[in-house]
DNA sequence: ACAAGAAAGTTAAACGTTTTTATCGTGCAT
DNA sequence: ATGCACGATAAAAACGTTTAACTTTCTTGT
C-alpha cells in the first residue's frame, strides 16, 4: 500500500486534487460541508502531507536553523554546554509545526557568519536563530538585507531593530552590584564574556555605572575578557587573587567560571566567605552544588530557549521584529550573605 | 536572476535535462567529453542541486534525526549537557556531505519510541542516532524490521547485531575496580544509571565480577540507579555515608552526578581523600576543576560523537552494520592517588 | 427577466529532479 | 547494400503539492 497523497483523497471523495488541497489549508474557497468530506476522507485514509511536494512547489523548506557555535573538537574545555537546554527548548517550541530544527555547528564566527550566508542566498532554511551576537553584527546585517526572518539569544547594540531574547544583563549587574557593595564590598572582580560579544559590552557598562553610583574607582586589574570555560574562571582567580589590593567578590558570567574560579579557590587556598566570595549567573542551576554553594542569578534556560522557538515562528509568519523583543531578568538566589569578612 | 537549474545548463549547453542530470551524477552513459562541458557550464553558472527535487523524484531526505532525550523544562537539573558536544561533533562529522542533522528533542524513553516510529513510517530522515540503548531497546527493532539505517550511542545486549559506538564501560568498571581494590578500599559504591540502561547493566556486571575477583562480598546498599544528575550524585553519598559500613570509594558515571557527589561530602563534612575518595567517567574534562581535581576515566566526547557521524553515512550507503561497531576505552587521569586512608 | 457578481469547484501548469523509454546515428558483420 | 547492435542523447513521465485561470451555478438588485 502506498502512502496516500491528496490525490487519494480526491478519488475517495469525487473532488479534484485542487479542492482537496484547498480544503486542507482551509481556504475560503471551499464551503464548510465539503471541507467536512475531505478532513473526514484524509483520516480515514491515514493522510499526512508530504513536505518535499510543498517545498518544491512553494520554496518552503520547514527547517529552522540553529546556529550553534561550538570550540572544536580539539577543545577539551567545558564550554557552550547550555546549548543542550537551548536546543531542546528550541525543538519543543516547534513540535506542533511542522517545522524542525536542523542544526548547524560551527567552530567560530567567520564560519557562522558564512554559513549564514548561505542558508540566506540558497534558503536553506525559512529562519534562523542565532546566539553569540555582537555590538554590531555583520550576520544581523546579512539576514536583514536579505529581509530573512531571525532571531537572536542576546541582544545587538549598533543593529536595526530585531527579533531577541536575552538575560537583562545590564539590571542584573546592577542588582548584583548593589547587594555586593551594600554587604560591604570595595573591590570587585568582573568576569566577563569576550569583549565582541554584545552582552559583554553591557555587562560592563552596567559595571561602571554602578561603581560610579557607589562612588568607588574603576580598575581595569579587576576586569576579564574570555571565553566562559572553567579555565577562564580558574587562571583569572590565580592572577587577581595576586594582587596587592586583590578582589574580594568575583561576578562570573556563567556557571563553568564560576566553577572554574572555585579551582582557582582551591589552588590558592582561599576559602569562600573568608577570603572572598563568588557570584554567578547561572543557566543551569548547577552552583547549587558547588561546595558551598553560592549566591547566583539564575534564568533557567528552558524560558528563553522556547521563546526563541515561539518568536521565530512568529517572524516566519511575518510579524514584525519590534514586537518579538525580550529581556528577562534571572531571579537572585541568595545562598549565601556574602557580607565581606572584616577579619579578613 | 533565478537560481540556475539544470535546465539553465540544458539550455547553455543545448543539450537535455537528462544529460545534464546524467552528467553530473557521473552517469556511464554519458561521454567524457559531454560531461566536461555540462560541469563546465554548471560551474560557470554557479549551479546548485536543488534538495527539494531530488527529495520529491527520489524520496531522500537528505536527513539524520538525532533523537535528543532530554528532560522536560520543568527539570531544573544539570543533565544532558553532553549533548551539546555530541551534536557538534556529528554535525561536523556530516559537513562535506549533502546531510544534515535534523533535532528531535524528546522527554523521555516512550516519546522517542514514538518519534522514532513516525520518522521510519513517514520516511521524515534517511538515517537515526539514538542514545540510551536498552539492554532489550523496542527502538532498535522497530528500525531493524523496517531496514532503516541507524546508529546508537551505547550498545544493546539482547538485539540483533547493529551499529554502535560506546565507551568500553566494562573494561573500564574493571580497570577502576582493581585499581581501587588495589589501593586498599574495600567498600565501593557504585553510582549507576537507570537500571534499564543498557551499559548500566554492562557496569553493574562488571563491577560485580571485579568484585569476585577480588574476593569481596556485594553489598546491594552501595549501588545506586538513576538519572545521573548532581541530585542523584549528592543524595546517594548522602545516604551511603550513614551507613554503619560506609563505602571508602564512590564510582560515578558521569561528571554531573561527581560534582553532586562532592556536594554531598560538603554536606556531611567529608574530605576527599581522608574519608572517602570519588572517581568518575568524565566526557567534558569537568572534574580536573573540581576541589580537589579527582581521577577520572577520560573519553574526549568529540571522539565517539564523530564516529557516530561517520556511522551513519556508511550506513546508510549500505555498510552492513557488523563493521560499524566500536568502544572505546577511556583514558586514566590519576589526579590523586587515592589510597585508602588507613587512620580513617 | 436579466445582467452582474459572488460562490464553489475544476483544469492545468508549475516547481526541479530522476529515470524509463524512445530516437538517432554509427560501425560492424553478413 | 542490409540488418543489427550499440552508444549517446532526447523525450516524456513521474514524484505531491499549490495556485492562477477558468467554468459553472446560484444570488441579487434593478
Amino acid at each position: 500500500m502506498q502512502r496516500p497523497t491528496i490525490k487519494t483523497i480526491a478519488q475517495e471523495t469525487g473532488l479534484s486534487i485542487a479542492t482537496v488541497s484547498k480544503a486542507l489549508k482551509h481556504s475560503p474557497q471551499v464551503r464548510p460541508e465539503t471541507r467536512a468530506i475531505v478532513i473526514e476522507a484524509a483520516t480515514r485514509v491515514g493522510y499526512e502531507l508530504n513536505l518535499h511536494g510543498v517545498q518544491l512547489r512553494t520554496g518552503k523548506t520547514y527547517q529552522v536553523a540553529a546556529i550553534m557555535t561550538a570550540p572544536g573538537p580539539k577543545q577539551n574545555e567545558w564550554e557552550g554546554v547550555e546549548y543542550a537546554q537551548l536546543l531542546s527548548g528550541i525543538s519543543w517550541a516547534l513540535e506542533d509545526s511542522p517545522y524542525r530544527v536542523s542544526l548547524y555547528a560551527v567552530r567560530n564566527f567567520e564560519e557562522s557568519q558564512a554559513v549564514i550566508k548561505q542558508i540566506v542566498s540558497l534558503k536553506k532554511a525559512d529562519g534562523i536563530i542565532i546566539s553569540g551576537t555582537r555590538a554590531d553584527d555583520p550576520r544581523i546585517r546579512t539576514m536583514q538585507a536579505a529581509d530573512f526572518p531571525f532571531v537572536t539569544y542576546g541582544t545587538s547594540i549598533h543593529n536595526a531593530p530585531h527579533a531577541y531574547v536575552d538575560a537583562d544583563n545590564e539590571q542584573m549587574i546592577r542588582v548584583a552590584m548593589a547587594r555586593l557593595v551594600e554587604r560591604g564590598h570595595r573591590r570587585i572582580a568582573l568576569l566577563n564574556p569576550l569583549s565582541d560579544l554584545s552582552y559583554g559590552i553591557t555587562r560592563l557598562e552596567a559595571y561602571r555605572r554602578s561603581l560610579e553610583v557607589a562612588g568607588l574607582p574603576y580598575d581595569p586589574a579587576l576586569i576579564a575578557h574570555g571565553r566562559l570555560t572553567p579555565a577562564f574562571g580558574r587562571e583569572n582567580v590565580l592572577t587577581m587573587s595576586e594582587l596587592s589590593n586583590a578582589p574580594t567578590a568575583y561576578i562570573c558570567a556563567n556557571e563553568a567560571s564560576a566553577l572554574g574560579a572555585f579551582s582557582g579557590f582551591h589552588e590558592r587556598g582561599l576559602v569562600h566567605g573568608r577570603d572572598a566570595v563568588i557570584n554567578a549567573t547561572d543557566d543551569l542551576n548547577v552552583s547549587q552544588y558547588f561546595a558551598p554553594p553560592i549566591t547566583t542569578y539564575y534564568l533557567p534556560i528552558s524560558e528563553p530557549s522556547s521563546l526563541l522557538g515561539a518568536y521565530i515562528l512568529r517572524r516566519m509568519e511575518g510579524e514584525p521584529p519590534e514586537a518579538l523583543q525580550t529581556l528577562l531578568m534571572p531571579n537572585l538566589i541568595e545562598r549565601c550573605d556574602d557580607r565581606l569578612n572584616p577579619n579578613r
